[in-house]
DNA sequence: ATGCTCACG
DNA sequence: ACGTACGTGAGCATT
């Protein structure tokens, strides 16, 4: 018989933990769906990944336990199960026996003793047991055949809690975590322990003694301290606490294991319960969709001949594609409609019409389209030249809410409500499965997404009216796109015979350190995994392990830097990581990307993607090609001019983010700092050290303000910034309070943005651009930071991309006014790139960077550094 | 598919 | 006490 896998669910933790993890979602009924929600995406997950044979969720029974008879305050003092999650308790037990999966609950028993008992009896019987818990007391029940798994930060997240990984954490077998909690006691149940001690004592006292027991028969021997004195005088309670700890495995529990067999949901009986909820990206993920989706009947003409009566002044336009790489990839069919029918047009069909090519180019016509920029470019492709587009369903979307994921059409616009159109996945399948189906299915599919987006064009203009997005999406989002297209179209040169010598030479020096590295370590292994590579440095070198990560030791550079003077190996690990980064992702990678007939990378710059309103750059990325060190910088000399004579040209934003801090916080000192044009860095240091003089400042207090100038941004925490600096955290907090202490308007301007979005909900940018904050109220630490974090840093990071978008349409326009033949090939965040013919540099050193610094007025100026050269590297 | 690591702003 | 800097994309190893 195969092996038994034995799933026991802590019922009442884990909802617990779904409620107190996620923001109070409710369902249209206004009943709340958090715990439920949380509940079953990790019983989703955890199917998913651990398939179970055998399943149970266990329920704490009534108030009160055995446990009460020894001690009455047990759990006392517990505040009262909040009526929004005791709502959900029912939903949470129809869920369970949807997914057929027992449930048990025994008077005087809690959860904890029912998983125990039943894991002990599966365990007799040879199976694999995975226990699921939100509570960390269960970790005593591990063995090598029982694991179990605490949620942690989120539900779905896990640590799995093995023998091995009790010892690791904690140094302490499984049995000795009833020890621990005997002496350190456990608020949350009410569970006294020794007052004063906590887990470090407890542990400690664990390592040298073993038990609680062995403790006390050993306390005359401890020398005097007050710690003994209170191990002395809570001797009783120290037991106490041990007994109520020790979960019971011998609960007199009426299942057996044979009725816990898991054979999978009742789907029709789980889509209920889950329509009854409300969760509709669950039943969408789920394959019970089908029953789910009902799509209404469509007007439809498969149309082979284009007459002008079809091309109306105003139509939805959809150019399906075959993946999203539309600078290579094929049209699959295209479809038009004014809403009332919609029109499939073949592709053939449409290449060969020049009615049809000539309405595309009229910008009179006015087209909605889902993604402009994309179809401009597929366009581009056979020489048409896009204009009119006078709505982009993906970019609209985007600005009403750039969470929205996805560039499906059947994703935006279940976003608004419209549900008659399928998703990708549906009707092509997905990976290996992909395929194009039969004409009249692909026809309907394509129509449908014309359909889809004239229908939304009013819905989603009108939200972004109501917002005050309108211009922002209208003004510059639109008119960037076409842009963007024309950036990417013309893309940039590569000299792929300059990447083939760098990566010749790579070789070589990489052939060389693989050596010395086999060598000093004693043994050939795959330096690329960091899994064999923590088994050389930390097992078989014995080298201090400074950090781990979820699944090993940590082998990252800010670790291994630490590491250099333990052992020589460690040098040449992080020479050669350096240097196979630049090989596989920059030589390789980048060489796979460019394009035969015109030696040039055509990127993808994804304008409806970040949370923030940047932009991002795809096959390949040339927003991170080296150039913080010399040797990967090297790589920029591969990019060069399109044509001979001609020169690229570049041009950034200098401190553009801690500029918009300064324009809207209106701190004096900070504001005053920019427009006298001083260094930032400097300024603060002076702020932050009390020095009154710049040139008392030194390297080193630079180099730190510039740290905390960073921290502030990134909405600062002490924690981050003593990892960044690499100093103590309270030294740390220090420099943050120095630094509010000094520009007290920064301050205030960060907790008044915290504060505004916990009203709002969300943060908005200098162009009324949004980023909604949902957890910003969550009473989950974590996620509530994260989100106050984010409050800070979004409006400034957004601000920053507005300003750099706007200037970037300036600059096209001023550009064509001029007649100028330079061209805009790249955008890096804060800075531009250019190519030009090198008369033309003059002036471009002239009006770039006036173009730039006014693309937006803030209270500070703008100021915006340049340089050209015959390859991006000498742009420098 | 996911996690780790590392490249950029 | 909690457990972290903000925003990205790509390659590799591993499952």
């Amino acid at each position: 018989m195969a092996k038994e896998k034995l799933l026991l669910l802590d019922g009442n933790s884990l909802a617990y933990r779904a409620f107190f993890a996620l923001p109070p979602l409710t369902n249209d009924s206004g009943i709340h769906t958090n715990a439920t929600y949380g509940f079953t995406t990790m019983l989703q997950k955890i199917l998913e990944e651990e398939r179970p044979t055998q399943m149970l969720v266990a329920f704490d029974a009534g108030k009160t336990t055995f446990r009460h008879e020894s001690y009455g305050e047990y759990k006392g003092g517990r505040q009262k199960t909040p009526p929004e999650l005791s709502e959900q308790f029912p939903y949470i037990r129809k869920l369970i026996d949807a997914y057929n999966i027992k449930r048990y609950e025994l008077d005087l028993y809690e959860a904890d003793d029912i998983i125990g008992t039943l894991a002990k009896q599966a365990e007799a019987n040879e199976s694999e047991v995975i226990i699921v818990s939100g509570d960390k007391d269960l970790t005593q029940l591990a063995t090598d055949n029982v694991t179990v798994y605490i949620t942690r930060k989120g539900i779905t997240d896990i640590e799995k809690y093995t023998p091995a990984h009790i010892e690791d954490k904690y140094g302490l077998t499984p049995a000795q975590i009833i020890d621990m909690k005997g002496l350190m006691g456990d608020a949350s149940d009410n569970i006294p322990g020794v007052p004063g001690v906590g887990e470090k004592t407890a542990i400690k006292l664990l390592k040298e003694y073993g038990s609680v027991e062995a403790l006390y028969e050993a306390i005359g021997g401890m020398k005097a301290s007050k710690m003994k004195e209170k191990l002395v005088a809570n001797e009783e309670s120290a037991h106490l606490s041990k007994k109520l700890a020790t979960i019971f495995t011998e609960a007199p529990i009426e299942v057996t294991l044979d009725e816990l067999a898991y054979a999978g949901p009742n789907e029709d009986a789980l889509l209920t319960v889950w329509q009854e909820l409300g969760f509709k990206s669950l039943i969408e993920k789920s394959d019970m969709q089908s029953t789910a989706q009902e799509q209404e009947e469509i007007q439809l003409n498969i149309v082979n001949d284009i007459t002008a009566a079809m091309l109306k002044d105003t139509l939805a336009l959809h150019v399906e594609l075959e993946n999203e790489h539309y600078h290579s990839c094929a049209m699959l069919g295209i479809a038009i409609t004014d809403g009332v029918d919609a029109k499939y047009i073949p592709v053939d069909v449409a290449l060969k019409s020049d009615a049809f090519k000539a309405w595309l180019e009229d910008e009179t016509k006015k087209k909605y389209i889902v993604d402009s920029k994309a179809t401009q470019a597929i366009l581009a492709r056979y020489d048409i030249k896009l204009a009119g587009v006078a709505f982009d369903l993906l970019l609209a979307s985007y600005i009403v809410n750039p969470a929205i994921s996805g560039d499906d059409v059947a994703t935006l616009a279940k976003e608004f409500g419209y549900t008659n159109v399928q998703p990708n996945e549906v009707i092509y399948g997905k990976g290996a499965k992909w395929t194009v189906p039969e004409e009249d299915v692909l026809a309907d599919h394509v129509s449908r997404k014309a359909i889809a987006v004239w229908h939304l064009q009013p819905v989603v203009e009108k939200k972004l009216q109501d917002n005050e997005q309108y211009d922002l999406y209208h003004d510059l989002e639109l008119p960037l796109a076409e842009i963007l297209g024309a950036m990417e179209i013309a893309g940039i040169s590569v000299n792929v015979e300059t990447l083939k010598q760098m990566g010749q030479a790579l070789l070589e020096k990489l052939s060389v350190i693989e050596q010395t590295i086999y060598e000093l370590a004693g043994e050939e292994f795959n330096i690329n995994s960091p899994k064999q590579l923590g088994v050389i440095l930390f097992d078989k070198l014995g080298l201090p392990v400074l950090k781990k990560t979820k699944t090993g030791y940590s082998t990252a550079a800010d670790v291994l830097e630490k590491l250099q003077s333990e052992h020589d190996v460690v040098k040449h690990i992080l020479d050669y990581r350096q240097l196979a980064k630049l090989q596989s992702t920059y030589i390789e990678g980048l060489t796979k990307e460019v394009h035969a007939e015109d030696s040039k990378v055509h990127t993808r710059f994804q304008q409806a993607l970040t949370a923030t309103g940047r932009l991002s750059s795809t096959d390949p990325n040339l927003q991170n090609i080296p150039i913080r060190l010399e040797e990967g910088r090297k790589i920029r000399q591969a990019f060069v001019p399109s044509k001979e004579g001609w020169v690229l040209f570049a041009a950034d934003y200098s401190q553009i983010e801690l500029r918009v801090l300064a324009h809207m916080c209106q701190d004096p000192v900070l504001v005053e700092a920019f427009k006298e044009g001083m260094d930032i860095h400097t300024r603060t240091a002076m702020d932050v050290f009390g020095v009154a003089n710049p040139d008392e400042v030194t390297a080193n207090m630079r180099r730190t303000a510039k740290a905390v100038n960073f921290g502030i941004i990134y909405g600062i925490s002490d924690y981050g910034l003593s990892q960044n600096l690499d100093i103590p955290r309270k030294k740390a907090a220090e420099f943050i309070a120095s630094y509010l202490q000094s520009f007290p308007g920064v301050q205030g301007y960060m907790e008044n943005i915290v504060a505004d979005a916990k009203r709002e909900g969300f943060v908005t940018t200098i162009l009324n651009r949004r980023r909604y904050l949902p957890e910003i109220n969550s009473s989950n630490f974590n996620l509530r930071s994260f989100a106050e974090r984010t409050a800070m840093n979004a409006p400034i990071q957004g601000s920053a991309a507005d300003i750099i978008k706007k200037a970037m349409i300036d600059m096209d326009a001023r550009l064509q006014k001029e007649g100028l033949q330079a061209k805009l090939l790249l955008q890096v965040h804060d800075e531009l790139i250019f190519e030009a013919p090198v008369e033309e540099i003059e002036i471009l050193e002239r009006i770039v960077p006036e173009v730039m610094e006014s693309a937006i007025e803030l209270t500070v100026p703008l100021k915006v550094d340049y340089s050209h050269g015959h390859s991006w590297y000498d742009a420098k």
